[in-house]
DNA sequence: GCAAGGTC
């Protein structure tokens, strides 16, 4: 008896080989120069084999067997509609270059009684089995065929699946069959559609190969999505309180301890400064809290194929692909384990010890792999995938001679597995709280106890930064405190790295081909790759951002470039291996659905040319520039704001919204301002209400661009529900704020219709809309300029007439109260958000600035809030001067702050005592100490002892002018 | 000249 053992890959064939045989078996080659047939006998029990003796025969394919395509009548693309691909005949043959692998099936299968299926354990290689049991079949009508499941090359296992073989799964196989087809049709149609259309409208594409496929268009789709998160990002400011300690450590130095603000940061910088103003005045700091607990850095997990490709690219700096190629021939030499897996997770009976074993050698992590084996071992953790047909990727053998980037995948890989069957990295953090004048603040500190993991693994980072020491209940008084002004950060374009991920995420490709579709979309010149400083990122071409432009403005049910259609596809196929359905049936619902989008893209396909050729032509550039320049300037920033604070802009960046933030799930009603880069857009109407609200002189630039802006989004014509219009011309839909935990929960706006993934980013806040009113009602009112308001907090504007009611921007009634702490505002009454601190909205008003209250000068209780609208000061004095791109420190315009000509600690041009002198803003430029004007409060000449010059730990008084916002060092008072 | 999924 005679059983014929077919596998997916030489590989797995010899390894079943070696298990089965028990080491003994002759080797035959086959007609194809990969593949070798393994003969040995086997003790196979019946009621399958016939005990001992049964004669084994083991080879391999080479995956997939067939090819299809369409017959000769469609095949050629001139030779029909596009439109008819969708139900021509597709015809299924071994393709040429594996002839010789279906001879080799054909020779071994005519002698031979059972067929035993050994292909990996997934849906493909079912249909793989199913291909290779129909080229049996055809030579040997009755050969059994069985299928032996197994899901590690594990002696074990392998024995298992030989004694236990049972069927194949023909709905795995069917469900493989229906998503080829679908992919082919789909492919052929809207490419050949695509390609012959824009060739002939578009004198640049005459030669081009326009494809569609429907995993590389939404994989192109994210990648303009991010370019257009990138480009229409306007950075916000925010302002921070900083506090720093100078404290000597246990090692004698000096060194500066840095506290972050609870409330990290603020995008009121009013309320910021008036915080600052309280801490500055008061800034004895009690310690409240001082913690030590105990941490641990967890060791990585098992590496997959994705991981592998992603730490590649970031750690490496290698394409994924590249990584990926290098890694499989690593295979193919012997030296690591099979690299297409998605298992994170070793099998129980895994033998690490042999081959940590075989890394003790190596000169560099010889010794570590040494120490694991005296005892540092410890079990690798476990994640959440497995294949159930390989295991993680792993070094199966020392290799001593590698050089060059082989050295390199080489090196990760095993340093990885080294680590993951490492210990946890300990260490103890130790957390400070203090509190000055009511403002919490915090400090943490690091001490690693043990490195382990670490000590093998240098691609993470963990370092000590041990804190000096610091009791409870201890008072002290800061070496700085300081109003610091910072941005969000700009988002990133993606990495390859970051794309790997996205695309993981959703599905799109499998371990096995995201690399390549990344790289046939750069292929097809739909993306570039730009390489800035050590990182390379992806960019789309003009040609990518016209297609994915063009079919976005297309009204599909489904997008073409997001992810959903791949995934309805997967599901689709998922319902056929469950027996839900059966393939002809998603066959059909598929093509009719994608007929019917292929009628519309036909149908509008001139928008797609056209947008295209905007692209391509300059024009769509032009748009964007004339976009982002709009946006900005809505959002009361220049160009050069762009720049300001950057990215990693120390403590006071905020967070940029990474691809990993691109999260398709996400709750739609979970409202507030878009993270990251769209926040900065999605506030920018606030803050242009603010600035004018605050211009007395009125008229301003700023006023003027919000009002365009209101008009962008009022429909006048637009019905009923408020008439707003979102960036994509469509009306946009009013919602409310349903997160229990959101300061802004029950709060409404106004956001764009789409499917959330589909939506252009449009955000306003309805009770901002200037005047829209809540309850959607359209009138005349709507038309005019926005009225000039006194306060920033537009929620009050609502209430504009109702002058005993003072709303925060959480729209509670707000807190009244009184100033007591001593201070020149001591007795002064203010509204303020009565919301607990974590909950507030931060909204804080001074009484006598309340709404209704016209008056100027009176813009703040110092000079910082005095000049850090300094543009209302010259509204007020000038009468309508003020433009939207004054500096902050010496008031002028066509510069920003941070490179302001004035601005040195000598000269007195900068925002200080004497411009607000000279200027007669005596509101801006009063000393809080002593509350004349003319001197801050740092070279107060009524500051008692020490004086104006009195020291600060950095020489600070020479620090302390170079920057307009730091004037309150806390000791040169 | 189309797709995506296996494999070498």
């Amino acid at each position: 008896m005679k059983v014929l053992c077919v596998a997916e890959k030489p590989s797995i064939a010899k390894s079943i080989t070696e298990i089965l045989s028990g080491g003994r078996w002759d080797t035959r080659n086959s007609p194809h120069p990969y593949i070798r047939n393994y003969d040995f006998d086997y003790n196979l029990p019946p009621p399958l084999g016939r005990g001992r003796g049964t004669s084994f025969t083991v080879t391999a394919v080479l995956g997939h067997l067939m090819s299809s395509d369409f017959g000769e009548d469609h095949r050629k693309w001139h030779s029909c509609d596009p439109f008819a691909l969708f139900d021509a005949p597709i015809l299924t043959s071994v393709s040429k270059d594996l002839k010789q692998v279906e001879q080799n099936l054909i020779n071994e299968a005519r002698h031979s009684e059972i067929l035993m299926i050994w292909t990996d354990c997934d849906r493909e290689g079912e249909h793989i089995g199913s291909e290779v049991a129909s080229v049996c079949r055809k030579v040997n009508r009755n050969i059994i065929v069985k299928r032996a499941r197994f899901s590690a090359i594990i002696a074990a296992q392998i024995h298992q699946a030989a004694r236990q073989a049972n069927e194949l799964d023909q709905r795995q196989a069917d469900a493989v069959e229906a998503r080829m087809a679908l992919d082919l049709r789909i492919g052929a149609v809207f490419t050949r559609f695509m390609t012959m259309g824009l060739q002939v409208r578009v004198p640049e594409l005459a030669e081009q190969l326009i494809s569609y496929g429907p995993c590389q268009f939404p994989t192109l789709g994210f990648v303009v999505d991010q370019y257009n998160r990138v480009q229409s990002f306007v950075p916000e400011i925010f302002g921070y309180i900083y506090v720093g300690i100078e404290r000597t450590d246990e090692e004698g130095e000096v060194r500066t301890v840095e506290f972050k603000w609870r409330r990290n940061h603020l995008f009121d910088m009013d309320i910021a400064a008036i915080l600052y103003e309280q801490c500055a005045i008061n800034p004895d700091a009690r310690v409240l809290k001082v913690e030590t607990k105990p941490t641990t850095k967890w060791k990585p997990l098992p590496l997959t194929t994705v991981e592998l490709q992603q730490s590649g690219s970031r750690l490496l700096r290698m394409a994924p692909k590249r990584v990926l190629d290098i890694a499989e021939k690593l295979y193919q030499k012997g030296i690591l384990s099979y690299p297409r897996t998605e298992t994170d997770q070793y099998d129980r009976a895994f033998d690490f010890n042999s081959l940590i074993q075989k890394q003790t050698y190596d000169t560099q992590w010889g010794q570590y792999a040494q120490r694991l084996l005296d005892g540092a071992y410890q079990g690798p953790r476990n994640g959440k995938k497995n294949d159930k047909a390989h295991p993680p990727i792993h070094p199966t053998s020392h290799a001593g001679n590698l050089e060059g980037d082989e050295r390199r995948v080489f090196e990760l890989v095993t340093r990885r597995f080294l680590a993951s069957c490492s210990k946890n990295a300990e260490g103890k953090t130790t957390t400070v709280e203090i509190n000055i004048a009511d403002e919490f603040f915090h400090t943490g500190g690091l001490v690693i106890t043990q490195r382990n993991y670490l000590e093998v693994y240098p691609y993470d980072k963990w370092s000590d930064s041990a804190l000096p020491d610091f009791q409870e209940g201890e008072m002290f008084t800061p070496t700085v405190i300081e109003l610091k002004e910072g941005s969000t950060s700009k988002p990133s374009l993606l990495t390859e790295a970051d794309l790997v991920g996205l695309m993981d995420k959703n599905g799109i490709g499998t371990d096995a081909t995201i690399a390549e579709h990344i790289a046939k979309i750069i292929e097809r010149q739909y993306v570039l790759e730009k390489q800035e400083q050590k990182i390379k990122y992806l960019v789309p071409s003009q040609l990518g951002v016209g297609l994915i432009e063009g079919y976005n403005k297309i009204d599909f049910d489904r997008s073409l470039s997001k992810p959903h259609l791949r995934r309805e596809t997967e599901h689709r196929m998922q319902l056929v291996c469950d027996g839900l359905k059966v393939k002809r049936e998603i066959l059909d619902q598929t093509i009719e659905e994608y007929k019917e989008v292929f009628i519309k893209a036909k149908r509008d396909f001139d928008i797609v040319i056209e947008s295209v050729n905007e692209y391509l032509h300059g024009r769509g550039e032009a748009q964007e520039a004339l976009r982002a320049a709009t946006q900005a300037r809505r959002g009361r920033g220049g160009a050069n704001r762009g720049g300001r604070g950057g990215r990693g802009g120390g403590a006071g960046a905020a967070p940029r919204r990474g691809a990993q933030d691109d999260d398709e799930d996400s709750d739609e009603d979970d409202a507030g301002p878009p993270r990251g880069g769209g926040r900065g857009r999605a506030r920018a109407p606030a803050r242009g209400t603010s600035t004018r609200g605050r211009g007395s002189g009125g008229g301003t630039a700023n006023a003027t661009t919000g009002s365009a802006r209101k008009r962008n989004h009022d429909n006048s014509n637009g019905p009923q529900d408020g008439g707003k219009t979102c960036d994509c011309d469509m009306p946009a839909v009013s919602r409310t704020v349903q997160k229990a935990d959101s300061p802004h929960v029950g709060r409404q706006f106004w956001t764009c219709s789409k499917p959330q993934a589909e939506q252009c980013g449009y955000f306003e806040w309805a009770d901002e809309g200037g005047n829209t009113s809540k309850s959607g009602t359209s009138g005349p009112s709507r038309r005019q300029p926005p009225a000039k308001r006194q306060r920033p907090i537009s929620r009050n504007d609502n209430h504009e007439n109702d002058d005993d009611e003072v709303r925060c921007k959480c729209d509670l009634e707000a807190r009244f109260g009184t100033v007591n702490k001593e201070g020149p505002n001591k007795g002064k009454q203010f509204w303020a958000c009565p919301n607990n601190p974590k909950a507030s909205c931060g909204f804080f008003q001074w009484a006598e600035d309340g709404p209704g209250s016209g008056s100027g000068p009176q813009a703040g209780p110092s000079n910082y809030a005095g000049r850090s609208y300094s543009r209302n000061s010259n509204n007020a004095s000038g009468g309508g001067g003020g433009t939207s791109g004054d500096c902050f420190k010496c008031g002028q315009a066509g510069h920003w702050s941070n490179a302001c000509p004035n601005d040195s600690a000598s000269g007195g041009a900068r925002g200080g005592p004497s411009r607000a002198g000279s200027g007669g803003g005596a509101q801006s430029g009063e000393c809080f100490r002593c509350g004349q004007i003319g001197h801050w409060s740092n070279s107060c000449p009524n500051d008692g002892p020490g004086g104006p010059s009195a020291p600060t730990a950095r020489g600070g008084k020479g620090r302390g002018g170079a920057r307009g916002r730091s004037r309150g060092r806390a000791r040169g008072r």
